[in-house]
DNA sequence: GCCGTTTTCGGCCCGACTGTTTTCAGTCG
């Protein structure tokens, strides 16, 4: 179940999106995605705050304090169950489309009775769309191209949800009598961008115990199919989660086959057929009789070690003798292979660096010395400047950078005077974090042309600018090129911060030539950002590989608007193993004296 | 509904873009 507050706010925005939808005070819709965002983004567990303590929360008054409190004693909140008996659930979910908002999903259900997403993608198929007053045929395409565009990450589970919800599952089944290992495999394992199901594995003597623990789980709906060997879920949520239990002796072979990828196993699996092994769901095997003479044979001590091993027990699946794979580790021995981090796996070349021993020394979350983008509540944030430093400075960083909006975001209200006020502030706070160096930022914004929002002479004041695009999305691929070049090139330019402003299932990546900008940014020496919050993860793996090529350089950042968000880079960490990045690719990494150097870029002065 | 260097009422993120309009409504960041 995800963490109470993160429940609380989906229920306070579901709360406002039903006074919008339901044409209520906007202003009051607004109070509410305020208080869902302020609680959202709290570091203190709403679950142990009473109504007054609720109220001590920035944007939360008694209505909301008393709603809270109420949820937390009853699970429901009388207010808002009033208000799903007049809109049906998918009306709301219709406003997950693109250019769909709470009037347009109202006049949609009012005038054609439409309260789903796929009724809409039917009405508009069928020409039904153009007697509702305000839509015409561009609006119809343009809400169908939104519909692809979720379908696409349809059903897939962003990391955070699907780690946090993993996380706890294990932590559960871990604590059943008779379980000796579990973990969760699959595709959050090898910290995909998001996940389609979670593939819980474990192993004990008897499954029973673990598959009745998971279906008794408070947060699962529904029980898809339950066996000895598998039980797959439904949670509240919708995300399904199968749980496989192995004998002891198989734990290693399965969690490579549950761990995947599908073409990572594949290519395991020729490669145990050629040395004599079979490599399945049931664990390792060596094939009786004949096949001795393929690769493993000269293949080193490790295989034949694991092959001595083998004489242990009779396999009871598969033709062969069982070999006991206790550990990935013994796995891949045995196909002379070392152990393959699972975000490599995805048969983009690991097993063949694999075997010239030329695997990446992945970068890790441990390595990250700093955070070089976050927020405050000077503009968009949640949290107070001291706040956000004193959480920096509790994860141990050695430095870390406030970059709150320029002026350009106008809704941010930024000013000169703001800005400098704020730099005057964290001087101040230097003193307090002895150990943490405290960098004065800012996330500029990318103009249509590439200009800036300061001139020079200011931007010459920071220490580290970010700058990101935040407008002006339908540039044709020329013009976008050439913005984000131009922003490379600006000399006070250190990091370009999510790069494709893609949202994951909400908005598609602008169009642009990557190559063009990599190539520039590698050129300035301008840092590219991998964005760690999981709505964004920008760049994705794929680019990052491709920028790693021009030789572009990475900061791996949170973009954190509020104390919590600062554990996202370790979904950024995830995303840059499966791009094979190094420490020496992360200039968050590097130590102070290295980092100053590169926030330098003299030569374009 | 929340909040207060404008303090218990009267404001509240503001401008651009898009598509439908012929003067604007809705959506988005």
């Amino acid at each position: 179940m995800p963490r109470l507050n993160d429940q609380v706010q989906e229920l306070l925005q579901e709360y406002a999106d039903l006074i919008n939808i339901t044409g209520g005070d906007a202003f009051r819709a607004r109070a509410y995605e305020k208080a869902a965002r302020a609680v959202g983004g709290h570091p203190e567990d709403v679950a142990g705050l009473d109504v007054k303590g609720l109220q001590q929360i920035p944007g939360v008054g008694k209505s909301t304090a008393e709603k809270v409190a109420e949820y937390t004693a009853t699970g429901r909140i009388t207010a808002l169950e009033t208000l799903r008996a007049k809109i049906p659930s998918g009306v709301r979910e219709m406003m997950a489309v693109p250019s769909v908002g709470p009037k347009r999903a109202l006049a949609l259900y009012r005038d054609l009775g439409i309260a789903s997403v796929d009724e809409l993608a039917d009405a508009i198929r069928s020409d039904k769309l153009s007697e509702v007053a305000g839509f015409g045929e561009r609006s119809g395409e343009k809400i169908l191209h939104g519909i692809e565009l979720m379908r696409q990450s349809g059903g897939r589970t962003l990391l955070d949800t699907a780690t946090e919800l993993a996380e706890q599952i294990v932590a559960a089944l871990s604590d059943v009598p008779g379980c000796t290992r579990c973990a969760y495999a699959g595709s959050l394992r090898r910290m995909r961008e998001t996940v389609g199901d979670i593939d819980v594995l474990a192993t004990a003597a008897d499954s029973e115990p673990l598959m009745a623990a998971l279906t008794e789980l408070p947060y699962v709906a529904e029980v898809i199919a339950s066996g000895p060997t598998k039980t797959s879920v439904l949670t509240d949520q919708g995300v399904q989660v199968d749980l496989r239990v192995v004998p002891e002796e198989d734990w290693g072979a399965a969690l490579v086959y549950f761990t995947g990828s599908k073409a990572h196993n594949i290519k395991l699996r020729t490669m145990a057929v050629r040395a004599g092994l079979k490599l399945s769901e049931y664990g390792l095997f060596e094939v009786d009789g004949d096949a001795k003479n393929g690769g493993a044979k000269g293949g080193g001590a490790k295989g034949g070690g694991a092959k001595a091993a083998a004489k242990a027990a009779k396999a009871t699946k598969g033709d062969g003798t069982k070999v006991v794979s206790a550990t990935e580790e013994e796995v891949y021995a045995a196909l002379d292979l070392p152990w393959i981090a699972p975000p490599l796996r995805e048969d983009r070349g690991e097993i063949e660096a694999a075997l010239r021993g030329e695997l990446p020394d992945l970068v890790q979350e441990s390595d990250l010395r700093g955070d070089l983008h976050t927020h405050t509540d000077l503009t968009d944030g949640l949290a107070s400047l001291e706040e956000m430093i004193d959480t920096a400075a509790a994860r141990g960083y050695s430095y870390f950078a406030v970059t709150d909006h320029a002026p350009d975001l106008v809704m941010q209200r930024m000013t000169d005077e703001k800005m400098l006020a704020q730099r005057e502030q964290l001087h101040r706070l230097a003193d307090r974090h002895k150990k943490l160096r405290l960098l004065h930022g800012t996330e500029l914004n990318i103009g249509p042309d590439g200009g800036v929002d300061w001139p020079p002479e200011f931007l010459a004041g920071f220490d580290l600018c970010v700058a990101s695009v935040h407008s002006h999305f339908n540039l044709d691929r020329a013009a976008q090129t050439h913005r984000l070049v131009r922003a490379c090139e600006n000399p006070y330019v250190h990091v370009i911060g999510h790069l494709t402003t893609r949202r994951i299932g909400r908005r598609g990546p602008i169009d642009v030539d990557l190559d063009a900008v990599f190539a520039a940014a590698a050129r300035t020496g301008t840092a590219i950002e991998i964005n760690s919050s999981p709505q964004r993860l920008d760049l994705r793996d794929e680019d990052i590989l491709r920028a790693k090529r021009h030789g572009a350089r990475f900061s791996i950042d949170s973009d954190a608007h509020a104390t919590p968000h600062l554990a996202y880079p370790r979904f950024g960490v995830g995303t840059a193993q499966r791009a094979w990045l190094t420490t020496e690719d992360v200039v968050n990494t590097w130590t102070w004296q290295r980092l100053k150097h590169f926030l330098r870029k003299d030569a374009l002065r």
